[in-house]
DNA sequence: GAAAGTGGTCTTTTT
DNA sequence: GACCACTTTC
């Protein structure tokens, strides 16, 4: 055939090449890690418009992070031309939701009564949401928490199940408490005009119920549909993905069932494991070949994933040389930990082989972030952290924002209270004036800013024919200064740029003064602030009407590794194992590689009754160890702090599975873990292996302070600090009750330390 | 009403 | 150990 020798296939092999030109009907393409999916995706689109010469807007790519939808966009760019690729639809299920309804406003607004100036409300709004819905009920927020009632409601509107549904289908008392709750919650989020996440899918498929016609026009539009980790897609996905193709059948799906890290966050892994019977005609092509990592890499991984019984026996494998052994290294705490992988950047590094940006250290949960952070910081190693308190979740940030938002949309009452309670603006307007406030917006059937600027001292002939609300004694002035302030901001809004409404914003708020006295995070604080100033230029150059709507929508839908800025390079990455899915580094380190923590301890102790949180723990661990290209070190602590208390930990059991012939184990020598275990000499290395090797035991968890013995200290032996790093012993002195130590430390220079203070691990040379 | 102090909860992971 | 919500004090 002559598609054989097409330029765009040259650079595949004959499965990706057949993925590529297979364009009509449903196609599965179970791609392994490291298997080149991206390849075939940017490929087959590229394919698509140039020998099939598809429009580029009837092409639809969802993908699992809108960075990885612009990446896909420029490398298509890159195969075929700027123009060819622009309008190719791709973006994540939410973004495409809010496509949809933004696209469709008045029949948004005629059929389920969202107003098209809608605000998209992140997880701590959802909170107060909930929490008011609470309240309105006539329950305890302490006892009914909101966290729990919100991943109630995620769940059921991920299952399209409407409040109806669940009061329907409750069979528990707590169920029925939900249900109420879910009730009144949604009530709440349209009287604010306001839509959650899981809305941003179930909303458009509410339309396309409403007016099937809507649907059809997309249905029509999209005549290829891929869809990118489909394993990882929720019901309400499915069911949009079904929908959209149902006229084309053209759905091209993408995913691996041993990366399905989501099932907490209602992905179903069904919508895989049953699209051969939702479509018989289904091509399935297996991309199982590594191209990314060495031979050691692949084994292990390969070998630990086969642990899991609930999978379907696949093997990844590759044709690259086994490389560098994994490295599995115990530490005795966290700080060691941090400060060994620190220091082991610095070394790889330096060697000039490696670059900081060459590498990620990996971990569990976002707490562990910290104590990794501070031994970067100590350290002249360049960094950047992924998630944890995203920017626009700081809270200075958000008084800001707030102000836009209350000008997007007057209904965000849980913005105004923000700024009233969080700026100087709102001095003087307590509790008791919102309430009148409040009252006199419900009866009104206006807008609680409505209500404000109805009250301030000269004022638009626009409240003429309304009553300003009876807010009296010292809280009146107050009122008529903020609605006074609003009033000016609304006029503005018509006519500036995002940056010269900001700068209103912060002048008429007296939003400094917080940070006038100088201290370091006011200073850090004030900085941000200002950062966000400059990340508002950015849309600067539209139209100011539709510069506010793009914007709020931009910073609603930015995800973490969205904002991992390719600009700032030679940088270690620190990321969490779920959100490096999907990227790839020459060398990775996870840390924190022990029972509790990876297995998280949720799901050990679900374990007994459920297998399933364990199995989708290991598959995160096989995420991360799959990131690897040729290097991979894997670590664990002794004893590490949580809570604010010391707790012993164990290796993961997760370690077991993988080949002694792939991993080097360097293990502790220092006395806390033999005290512990007594069977830990650590003479030679290898030992850790060979017991994490063996059956899990059974001990009873141990005591919650580590048994400090000291170590037998030598001069010329290799010690660990966990604040100056490695370093050597050049003295030792016998004291009474202890030793007294001198180390040179590579550098930190000599320092004199008592052994049974310095938290020294003697490292094995 | 603001600032300082106190006690309870929390950490799994995120679009 | 950090953060939040709530109380006490001025």
């Amino acid at each position: 055939m002559q598609t054989e020798t097409h330029p765009l296939l040259t650079s595949l092999n004959p499965e990706q090449q057949r993925a590529v030109v297979t364009t009509d009907g449903p196609v599965l393409v179970v791609a392994g890690p490291g298997s080149g999916k991206t390849r075939v995706l940017t490929h087959r689109i590229a394919w698509l418009l140039e020998q099939k010469e598809a429009p580029p807007e009837s092409i639809l790519a969802v993908t699992f992070t809108n960075k990885a939808a612009n990446e896909m966009r420029e490398r298509i760019r890159r195969l075929v031309s700027d123009t060819a690729a622009s309008g190719l639809v791709m973006g994540t299920f939410h973004s495409l939701g809010v496509r949809i309804l933004r696209q469709n406003p008045y029949r948004a607004e005629e059929l389920i009564d969202l107003k098209p100036n809608f605000l998209i409300y992140d997880t701590a709004d959802q909170l107060n949401v909930a929490k008011e819905a609470i309240i309105h009920e006539r329950m305890d927020p302490k006892q009914i928490q909101p966290r729990r009632m919100l991943s109630g409601i995620s769940h059921a509107k991920s299952e399209m199940k409407t409040p109806a549904d669940v009061t329907n289908d409750a069979m528990s008392y707590d169920q029925e408490l939900l249900a109420r709750v879910y009730h009144e919650y949604e009530r709440r989020l349209r009287d604010l005009n306001a839509v959650d996440f899981d809305d941003l899918l179930t909303l458009p498929l509410r339309l396309f119920d409403a007016d099937p016609r809507i649907l059809e026009k997309y249905q029509a539009q999209f005549r290829y549909i891929h869809v990118d980790e489909y394993q990882d897609t929720n019901r309400v996905q499915y069911v949009m993905v079904t929908a959209l193709a149902e006229v084309w059948q053209n759905l091209f799906v993408v995913g691996d069932p041993d990366q399905s890290i989501y099932a907490w966050r209602n992905a179903d892994i069904t919508n895989i494991l049953n699209f051969q019977d939702d479509y018989p005609e289904t091509i399935q092509i297996n991309l199982e070949l590594n191209y990314r990592s060495t031979g050691h890499i692949v084994q292990a991984a390969d070998r630990l994933i086969r642990e899991n019984r609930d999978r379907i026996d696949r093997p990844i494998r590759t044709m690259n040389p086994d490389g560098d052994m994994i490295m599995l290294r115990e530490l005795s705490d966290q700080n060691h930990e941090a400060s060994f992988i620190v220091d082991e950047i610095r070394r790889l590094t330096q060697s000039g082989r490696t670059r900081p940006d060459h590498v990620a250290v990996m971990y569990r949960t976002t707490a562990q972030s910290r104590v990794l952070e501070e031994a970067f910081r100590r350290s002249e190693v360049p960094y950047r952290i992924i998630g944890g308190l995203r920017f626009y979740e700081r809270k200075e940030v958000k008084d800001i924002l707030a102000f836009f938002k209350l000008l997007y949309n007057p209904a965000d009452r849980i913005g105004l209270e923000r700024i009233i309670d969080n700026t100087p603006i709102g001095r003087g307007f307590g509790p008791r004036a919102m309430e009148v406030l409040l009252d006199w917006a419900r009866e009104h059937q206006r807008s609680p800013v409505d209500g404000l600027v109805s009250m301030a001292p000269s004022i638009s002939p626009r409240f003429k024919d309304v009553s300003p609300p009876e807010i009296t004694g010292s809280a009146r002035k107050a009122a008529e200064r903020i609605g006074a302030t609003l009033a000016i901001l609304q006029e503005r809004r018509e006519k500036s740029t995002l940056s010269e409404l900001f700068d209103e914003i912060i002048e008429v708020s007296e939003y400094r003064e917080q940070f006038r006295n100088g201290a370091e995070d006011d200073l850090q604080r004030w900085s941000n602030v200002q950062e966000l100033r400059t990340d508002m230029e950015r849309f600067d150059t539209l139209d100011p009407s539709e510069a506010l709507t793009q914007y709020l929508e931009s910073v609603s839908l930015v995800s973490d590794v969205d904002a991992m800025d390719e600009g700032d390079a030679g940088q270690v990455t620190l990321i969490t194992l779920h959100s490096a899915k999907g990227l790839e580094f020459p060398v990775v380190f996870i840390a924190g590689v022990e029972e509790g923590l990876l297995p998280i301890s949720r799901a050990i102790e679900a374990e007994p009754f459920d297998r399933k949180p364990l199995e989708e723990e290991r598959r995160l661990f096989y995420v991360g160890v799959t990131r690897a290209e040729r290097q991979l070190y894997l670590t664990c602590a002794t004893s590490r702090i949580s809570y604010g208390r010391f707790a012993n930990s164990e290796p993961s059991r997760f370690l077991a599975g993988i080949p002694a012939e792939a991993m080097k184990s360097v293990t502790r020598r220092d006395s806390v873990g033999s005290a512990r275990t007594g069977r830990f000499s650590g003479r030679q290395s290898g030992s850790l292996a060979s017991r994490v090797q063996a059956p899990v035991s059974f001990d009873p968890p141990s005591s919650n302070e580590p048994m400090h013995v000291l170590p037998e200290f030598k001069v010329t032996q290799r010690v660990f600090h966990p604040k100056f790093g490695s370093g050597l012993i050049t003295e030792v002195t016998e004291l009474k009750n202890d030793v007294e130590l001198a180390v040179e430390f590579q550098r930190h220079g000599k320092k004199r330390l008592m052994a049974s203070l310095a938290n020294l691990e003697i490292v094995e040379s």
